[in-house]
DNA sequence: GTTTGCGTTCGAGCGCGCTCAAAGCCCTAG
DNA sequence: CTAGGGCTTTGAGCGCGCTCGAACGCAAAC
């Protein structure tokens, strides 16, 4: 089944050049200590967005913040902790729009709890097939980046060794690669 | 190393509903017949976007295509071979701009080759990121599923049920599994 | 002949997610 | 005292990738 390749496709394109989200791997779990509350640049290097992008989420409603004595934002662990959130499922792809229903949700209440394990739900569905959907892209940029050289440049084994990857690994994929005669129908002169 | 439940997520990513890009394979590699002109609605029916879309891209200058005497638009096959590849790396994400600037390269002769190669792995280490960055946030969300839970509803078992997959696989993962006491870390009332 | 239907061109508009400019306040350094 | 810098607010602007509307042309069907 051609699903397998893109499998190992996925574990190749996440065991590349090491730790790579290790900072953000931090992000997703450095966050249970107690914080006094932060000014908007120190939330902004911390999640890595514009304070512009932080007031215009404000004012999304998507979180509110306190404001000291000069009316200066002030961000407690509950509202960096949503942010933190908020940043995460806009990374994943969550349109704004969801985003300001969820939190409405959260707003309203414990009885909401459902409705959005299902958002999540069909989140975590979404990004699924949009892994997907890259992990076939890339084999297809992979196949034409091995095969470029075949009509109008140097051979492929020349190609293979410019890339930082090691070369074989195909042992089960070799069998059922099922291209062959249809090779033709990636390697265009583009 | 985290790393790991990140292939192993990504992994489960790609298991999920069996042939969810099915069509998409054959688009990967079933032109290989000959074709003879088509009009511009199949050729939308074939990539699926709209013939609109397939006007632009011809106004952007990523394809030319003639037309018949009518003033209609004929795709030769040259032509949608082109467009199945454009719209792979539409897909991508790689963005207009760029699939512009590899266009004018591919007009301009082989000898500029090496430098659609350098593309082209750019882009592959930019979907790379991007699968990363998704297992990522895949972990993110299906641990927020998982223990949602915890604060405001019902167990974590009874979630788990309600989920169409199978609870335990984490043969690897139970061991390696680094939460713990991090865990309200991710486990807010959202 | 007229209507229906699908195509054409050109340019404008839209939805999204920021991103920035203008005007003003407050604090501190020189 | 003044200048600078960083924050505030509001509303406007932008870059991207389409998406659509208006006005028109041709060709087959009625």
């Amino acid at each position: 089944m051609a699903t397998d390749e893109l499998m190992r496709k996925a574990l190749e394109a996440l065991r590349d050049d090491g730790p790579p989200s290790v900072e953000a791997i931090h992000r997703l779990t450095d966050l249970g200590g107690v914080h006094e509350p932060m000014m908007i640049n120190e939330v902004a290097d911390l999640l890595d967005i514009s304070p512009h992008t932080l007031r215009y989420y404000e004012r999304a409603g998507l979180v509110e913040v306190a404001r000291d004595g000069n009316g200066h934002r002030l961000y407690d662990a509950e509202a960096v902790r949503r942010l933190v959130f908020l940043t995460r499922m806009r990374l994943a792809g969550m349109p704004m729009r969801d985003l300001q229903h969820y939190i409405t949700l959260v707003e309203a209440g414990k009885h909401t709890v459902p409705e959005r394990l299902d958002m999540l739900i069909e989140h975590r569905d979404t990004i699924c097939r949009r892994i997907r959907e890259l992990a076939l892209s890339l084999t297809a940029v992979e196949y034409k980046i091995a095969t470029y050289g075949g009509w109008t440049g140097p051979d492929v084994q020349d190609l293979d060794t410019a890339l930082p990857r090691e070369p074989q690994r195909r042992t089960q994929a070799a069998g059922t690669d099922k291209r062959g005669a249809g090779e033709r129908a990636d390697g265009g002169p583009e």
